[in-house]
DNA sequence: GCTAATTTAGCACAGCTGTGCTAGGTTGTG
DNA sequence: CACAACCTAGCACAGCTGTGCTAAATTAGC
């Protein structure tokens, strides 16, 4: 047999091939005979272990949320010690910190996923796959108030539902402002931001019908 | 001379062609061919109102957003007299939930207006127009909580520059929410979730330094 | 009815695409 | 040494792409 390749480790390389063509021409430039290019292989070899375009495509989107995953996984494991301290807020900004583009490596990665993201609506399983990665953000966010209130630093009167979903959503709009308009969301704004929108959360919430002069 | 075509309408109905089938199968399937079948025509005659490919989506994109901006100037101007008369947060809550996908012409116009912005990370010409479209968007938040200040709904101890990017990321956000997992964020929260928003405006911030037990 | 401007239809070219397929090279194992 | 398993290289096919270009059809104004 010719040298025995690790095939794992070459599906992966490939997949690495796909995401810096991704990056620097966009997911469309991603063909097949693109990919042998970039990863200095035949086309052939590429459909040896990828029988599909399909299928490439596909593995190189679940590699990246997995790579971007075991960054957060890590991160946050270094976080919780914080909390054991006082420093509650702090160690729950620090915690969402992680999921944003704040440096050249993130930044990187929120590009390539963002492509992928834009082909989840032509292709049901990379959009299954988005939905994966939405609901570890979503599952953060909520361990993340949970921490808070249970550190007495999030009002009991507020529903953790709803302010899962705010501060979701906020995390992801911030994400795209940082990609799109770094110039105005710079990673020092982003973070102030955040830290306003957690010290709020201390407040009761004021339901629309506490106020009769709205 | 044949029939005499209105110009301008031609190239209006070519720019719905290509909304449909963006919608339909994406961006990448907008080819010069396709649209032209799409509109019921000769390849040749889209060439004669688009001599290239790039002019034709721009243009869908131009179309796109103005369509948009305005439905929402529209929408805006009847919200106005309802500040006059004390309901000051629910007239803003109404000209931010205008900029939202809250119904099905809204989310088909976002639907493929996201498809336009994925396309914005490899064409610098529709990047722009993309940054016009975000920056209107912005000018909407901005003037809303221009007037919660005006009218005493909103802390003066805020600083309207952070208020806007939080709360122009927040709708970002939702948007996205709304058109990926509807099931998740239904009209009704998004809606519930933006009053609670608005309403803790009124709360002057707690700096992190208000509060030594952070 | 004729002319000339406008619009349409569609062929042609070169180049790309995904995928099927085969022939050959390489090397571990018997 | 030989066999067989693994991998590579690349040709072939059918079909798509954007764009250049020309010939024809249509009709308003004279």
């Amino acid at each position: 047999m010719p040298v025995r390749i690790d095939h794992a480790e070459r599906r992966s390389l490939l997949a690495q091939a796909v995401w810096r063509i991704t990056l620097r021409d966009g997911l469309r430039e991603a063909s097949v005979r693109g990919v042998a290019r970039e990863a200095e292989l035949a086309t052939g070899s590429v459909r040896y272990f990828f029988s599909t375009q399909d299928e490439l495509l596909r593995f190189a989107m679940r590699e990246l949320i997995d790579k971007i995953g075991r960054r957060i996984t890590a991160g946050a494991e270094l976080r919780i010690a914080d909390a054991h301290e006082g420093r509650v807020v702090e160690a729950a900004l620090a915690l969402l910190l992680e999921l944003l583009p704040l440096d050249e490596e993130r930044r990187t990665e929120a590009l390539i996923y963002q492509a992928f993201v834009a082909e989840a609506a032509n292709d049901s399983v990379i959009a299954e796959i988005r939905r994966e990665a939405d609901d570890g953000v979503r599952q953060q966010c909520l361990h993340t108030l949970d921490s808070l209130v249970e550190f007495g630093c999030m009002a009991a009167s507020r529903e953790i539902e709803s302010e899962t979903e705010r501060l979701h959503a906020l995390l992801d709009g911030l994400t795209a402002h940082l990609l799109a308009r770094p110039e105005r969301a710079s990673p020092a704004r982003v973070e102030g931001l955040l830290r306003i929108h957690l010290h709020e959360l201390r407040v009761p919430v004021r339901y629309p019908g506490d106020d009769p002069s709205i």
